[in-house]
DNA sequence: ACCATAGTCTTACGCTGTATCAATGTCAAC
DNA sequence: GTTGACATTGATACAGCGTAAGACTATGGT
């Protein structure tokens, strides 16, 4: 707060005039960032294609504000219209031809996903190796004989190309999507 | 650290002779929690049912230790012992069938899932309202003309069972790895 | 001229993590 | 039996934090 405060030439105390708290203050930060979110496009696209939009914006924020993203996942939301990118998305999944029901589990499913992934993305992997301590856990001196497994991604781990990655996380979860819309009754 | 050491008898710099800093303290007690998770059976199972088990043992630490959830994302490994969980996965995911490359997106995407679900449930899902703030937001009294959607899937909201929930993301997923699984060549 | 209000500053309190260093307990070597 | 090394703990102190309480100033309406 005092480091804020001087930032805008201003003592700390002087916040709490706007604010009632450092957490209120940062709730409204919250809210600025998920309003940066865009609509989905309205014109022809197939619905998978506007959801990976959205999916992609909401992991850009992590990229935007990788500090406030941790943030985000809080339930702190007081004012509706910070919840807009879930009616949007919700809406999407509706027209795809899901039902309320489906719809909400399916919006959890692809939200808890990209949340976990972006969040994951901004700390680092735990595979991956930290280039700001490299006295640290690096996968690609692990022990072959107790890790195997892990000896034979090591190599794909420091070469990933996560934005590919991402997408292909999404790519599951959309086949799961389309099964349940081409066969509703199925358990 | 003064409220931990008077719960073992102790000032609070004792601590300090066991870890250099409270990060490293608590870096010890996520590799604790994370060693809780009990290897896949090796009995008979398919290997989707072994893999159902370690995603809800995961989603179980949440539950069990709901405070310390939120530092198990970080990159804080040191040994490798606290991945065992993390081989015991891509281990399953190669004998099902995957090559070391989609194992390894396969298991980024299944764990960030359960990670994003987990975290958010025990933060208390963004939809879900808040029994400690009645006067928070609350989705089953949201504006039906500007929300339909979320109107919607209120009484879903308010009546979901997150086991069941969060079974049918896993549901949602698998479909997609055994879509891989079948054909390897597709995109 | 008066007062209400908005905005800011000053001071202070209790809390935090931890650097520094002194004190103690323990045990092996001589 | 004394000594010295080392493990462990305690005491004190410091800088930082969020914020409660209240005084001060400036502004605009009456």
């Amino acid at each position: 707060m005092r480091k804020l405060g001087s930032e805008l030439g201003v003592e700390a105390m002087a916040l709490y005039h706007y604010f009632p708290s450092k957490e209120a203050l940062l709730d409204a930060v919250v809210e600025r960032v998920v309003a940066e979110m865009k609509p989905p496009r309205d014109d022809g696209g197939s619905w998978d294609e506007r959801l990976r939009e959205m999916l992609h914006s909401y992991r850009g924020l992590a990229h935007a504000h990788p500090h406030v993203f941790v943030l985000v996942g809080r339930r702190t939301v007081r004012k509706p219209e910070a919840l807009q990118p879930v009616e949007w998305t919700l809406d999407l999944l509706r027209r795809a031809g899901l039902d309320p029901a489906h719809a909400l589990a399916a919006f959890r499913t692809l939200s808890s996903y990209a949340f976990g992934y972006a969040l994951s993305e901004t700390r680092g992997f735990a595979l991956q190796p930290d280039p700001e301590d490299p006295s640290g856990f690096d996968i690609r001196t692990i022990d072959p004989t107790r890790f195997p497994r892990m000896r034979e991604v090591a190599a794909h781990v420091v070469a990933c190309d996560h934005d590919a990655e991402f997408e292909r996380g999404i790519d599951f979860i959309i086949r799961g999507l389309r099964a349940q819309i081409a066969s509703p009754d199925a358990a």
